[in-house]
DNA sequence: CCGCGTCTTGAACAGGTGTTCAATATTATT
DNA sequence: AATAATATTGAACACCTGTTCAAGACGCGG
């Protein structure tokens, strides 16, 4: 079993600290996210990430102890900083005393540091389709990891629109999420009806559109 | 090779017509929705196909030729129902004269056929699940089966909303369409979530909820 | 009855799957 | 420099993958 098998062997930006043989498993733990991103988590085979990483197949199962834990990994490594940037976005919109105004930051809060994803590297797909897998349920990735910050996000939506029931609420926090995984997740498609005048690729574009529309539509029994 | 392996062997309510040994076909078809809605497509294989329809797994390669082959008959039996449906739901929309009233009555030609998947049956998650997969370009079904209906929402979009850019417009549809996906692909999240407030087998409720909050988006400049 | 086209079946194929193991190389510690 | 700890390697494991094939079962018009 290697040294740090264990969770926290990525908490935070420390680098340099660690022995030079950290280099393989990142390198295993970056190519990881490219093909799954790519390919799935069924689809996707530790043979391909062992061949595009330059290691053999025993390593990843030494690193990381199995195919599922890998996958966990990544979402290790990579959720607590969306997390983190999303709760910051929320203090910030706690300040803002007028409510409508505040309501826009709270919908920015949740969309923006995620649609910035697409711009960096491959995890934003990867989690757009961790969401939609039934077999999600069990893995308890979402669970842990989202639930809490999606409660915080809820409440504050709450405080924002105080005459709203907890279902219209709701409804209207998974429209949001949905619109915005299904931009994460685009594979071209949005692009290409639009012969390129949508695109989320252009993701400060595409956040203006997506928080415009969703705000207005909060909005529609607040008025 | 069956006699009738080619597209048009299930086009509309014909029953009864075909001989009896259709039964195993369909009985494989249905299965392979429910197994591939719960896993995916690579997560499935044919063997468990295969023994949760009683047959061999032979069968299934006589009577479909290839996995993928099974894969788009699902697409192909279940994708023009709803493609007609929302080309009526267009049509009435058409006859509404007032713009606004229009748009909304788009948003639910858009909506209702595809929320109601979720009654019957498992194709929603399994449509779900393919526009957000990379490999969905290579098999090309939703350029085929969906991109000519999309352009048409597209177009009638436009209509209702003259003053919108294109961009505007693509933007638009793309988060209704997100927002709905995410609603049918659902596993349960948003019910647990909202401790039952918010529940996507309730398909009225949350087709209504999700349709108040999308024209009041969609209106955010028209107004 | 036969013969014919359509289904059905079990066995086998060649290749791919995640994981394990003992042996070796590398690095860190004393 | 010697020793212990950690990384890396290639081979092998047992099992599962989609697809093919020849043989048989079924229904039906002659």
């Amino acid at each position: 079993m290697p040294k740090t098998p264990s969770p926290l062997s990525q908490d935070a930006d420390a680098s340099g600290t660690e022995p030079k043989s950290e280099k393989a498993r990142d390198r295993i733990l970056a190519v990881a996210e490219e093909v799954i991103a790519e390919q799935g988590f069924a689809g996707t085979s530790l043979r391909t990430i062992a061949a595009r990483a330059d290691v053999p197949v025993a390593l990843i199962s030494y690193h990381f102890g199995s195919k599922l834990e890998l996958y966990r990994s990544i979402f290790r490594l990579r959720v607590p900083t969306i997390v983190g940037q999303r709760q910051i976005g929320l203090e910030i919109a706690r300040m803002e005393s007028d409510l409508d105004r505040r309501l826009e930051l709270v919908v920015r809060a949740l969309i923006v540091p995620m649609l910035g994803l697409r711009n960096s590297g491959h995890f934003g797909a990867i989690l757009a389709r961790e969401i939609t897998e039934p077999a999600n349920v069990e893995r308890g990735i979402f669970t842990e990891m989202f639930d809490p910050v999606a409660r915080m996000i809820l409440t504050a939506l709450h405080e924002c629109l105080p005459d709203w029931s907890k279902a219209e609420i709701h409804y209207a926090y998974n429209t949001m999420l949905g619109a915005m995984m299904f931009f994460m997740a685009d594979t071209g498609r949005i692009a290409r009806l639009s012969d390129g005048a949508a695109d989320p690729d252009r993701n400060e574009e595409a956040s203006q559109h997506l928080v415009a529309i969703l705000v207005a539509g909060l909005r529609h029994r607040a008025r």
